[in-house]
RNA sequence: GUCCCCAUCGUCUAGCGGUUAGGACGUCGCCCUUUCAAGGCGGCAACACGGGUUCGAUUCCCGUUGGGGACGCCA
């Protein structure tokens, strides 16, 4: 039998870094299996669902790379259908109506409180005469699930976890207003979309004990779970905006690359032995459920800009071109369009790319070729650049170059040290000079790498600019 | 309060009864070097605690402690 996993998020807010975990679980193992991949749209909450968060979550996963076989499922629209069962409930018995008011409800969870046991409904309807009803009050369908027993949940990742029924309550099916609530909802669709796996986060572990007994009411199977740990901030505590990590948006505008992301991701309490680059088409290949972790991983910037580097050195350099356009002001990203300056950031990447950790880092440092000189330049090295000794430096480094022949690299490196060594100033004297000139900075590429990027007419251009 | 889950370097982890407890990030030092990186080499750094089981426990069991999660007419 094929597989069918499936991500169902709540448009209530971006993606964030633990839902893009989970669905990238979900989408590896379902292409890992050669199974179909579903996403499902739970947007029953109409007061805080929104387009936006839609938006942001279909480009989030776009983004990553994580592809969804068919048509987003939007739940809310098959509301009608949950509806229909919970007729069903009723009609068999499963389900009763409940009559109780919102401070009953909460009498009885601080009864239950006080009485050392969990804060839950206490079965007042479950089975009272509907003739006793009050007329003024709407009424909520509820489960009447089994109060003695036990309910076995045999978890892929968490392993058998049983939970004594006297723990549950009859939770809410329909509420006043008629609306089916989120336990209904995902079981039906899970159901009628026939997936096979459901790999969630394991803030929902309890609830699956409730939705299993949904499961039973209706005589379905049941899928299979796998609880999978929360992602937590640096601090242990789980993930929330104050650690500053928000959703995937904003690390695609901090320069990350997707795969890095994935990468790392995936290495959040998954592990494939000591590997620890691991591409996302070698990770469907290795990936299997019975390596997901049991313990909660910490969130470690570090860890995910290390591999964002190794990524963004292992991207081709006219792709990097196109990338760091996004992350350069409108008339600098501009240029890039033009053969020219083209041709000198992709030339460049060589160098500027195993010294930026981001796309956003990479875009700083590249700038410099496709700014014309004069380049901004700081005061200090301004006057550096103005002194006397310097510019007498720098003019006859000037001459030397004009009737310099082999413009490539090495020869430039070997006739600068030798000019250097020549002037007595040393080579890294000449170097901060020449850099000065050429990239407005202290911090950059090899110049001489520069230079030969550069050609023989800009570099002398630059070296004849006065500041 | 009740229930559930978790526990190896600071962090992510490998380990599935016998290892000098391995790797990665970070950190420190050295090399390379025109700056900054990258790269190379090396250092520091962990089995939470207490009981069992066993010839032998990081590994299996129980407890303690610590952390986390769930207990809505939210999802």
């Amino acid at each position: 039998m094929s597989i069918i996993t499936r991500f169902a998020p709540s448009p209530t807010g971006f993606l964030h870094i633990g839902g893009a975990r989970t669905a990238l679980f979900n989408w590896l193992f379902a292409r890992h299996m050669g199974g179909k991949f579903l996403l499902r749209i739970e947007d029953t909450d109409r007061e805080r669902s929104t387009r936006e968060a839609v938006d942001a979550i279909f480009s989030g996963l776009k983004w990553l790379g994580l592809n969804w076989d068919g048509e987003a499922v939007f739940q809310f629209a098959r509301a009608p259908k949950h509806r229909e069962v919970v007729d069903e409930l009723l009609k068999s018995g499963n389900a009763y109506y409940c009559y109780c008011s919102q401070e009953e409800l909460a009498a009885m969870r601080d009864q239950a409180k006080a009485a050392g046991l969990a804060p839950k409904y206490n079965g007042y309807w479950r089975d009272r005469d509907p003739k006793l009803a009050p007329v003024d009050i709407k009424p909520v369908v509820r489960l009447k699930a089994p109060a003695v027993g036990k309910t076995v949940l045999n978890d892929l990742v968490q392993g058998t976890v049983i939970t004594d029924n006297n723990q549950l309550d009859d939770m809410i099916l329909l509420r006043s207003d008629g609306t089916p609530t989120y336990m209904l909802s995902v079981v039906v669709d899970d159901h009628d979309m026939g997936v096979t796996h459901v790999i969630r986060g394991d803030d929902h572990l309890t609830n699956t004990f409730r939705q299993i007994q949904i499961y039973q009411a209706m005589s379905w199977q049941t899928p299979e779970f796998g609880h999978i740990p929360l992602i937590h901030g640096p601090d242990g505590a789980k993930m929330s905006k104050r650690h500053g990590a928000l959703g995937v948006d904003a690390y695609k505008a901090m320069g990350m690359l997707p795969q890095a992301m994935c990468n790392y991701l995936l290495r959040l309490g998954w592990a494939h032995g000591d590997d620890e680059i691991i591409p996302t088409e070698q990770a469907v290949q290795w990936f299997n459920i019975e390596g997901i972790g049991k313990s909660p991983a910490r969130f470690d910037m570090n860890k995910l800009l290390s591999l964002n580097a190794h990524y963004l050195r292992q991207t081709a350099n006219d792709q990097l071109a196109d990338e760091i356009s996004e992350f350069l002001p409108k008339d600098v990203s501009e240029k890039l369009k033009e053969a020219g300056y083209r041709q000198r950031a992709v030339s460049g990447m060589d160098g500027l790319k195993q010294r930026a950790k981001t796309l956003l880092e990479l875009a700083e440092g590249a700038k410099f070729y496709l700014l014309d000189a004069p380049l901004p330049m700081d005061s200090e090295l301004k006057s550096l650049l103005n002194k006397a000794e310097s510019q007498e430096i720098l003019g006859k480094l000037i001459k030397l170059l004009e009737s310099f022949g082999e413009w490539n690299e090495s020869s430039l490196h070997s006739m600068v040290k030798e000019f250097s060594e020549g002037l007595e100033v040393g080579l890294g004297h000449v170097a901060k000079l020449v850099r000065a000139a050429l990239t407005g900075s202290n911090i950059s590429p090899s110049i001489f790498e520069i230079m030969q990027v550069f050609g023989k007419q800009e570099t002398l251009s630059r070296l004849r600019t006065k500041y």
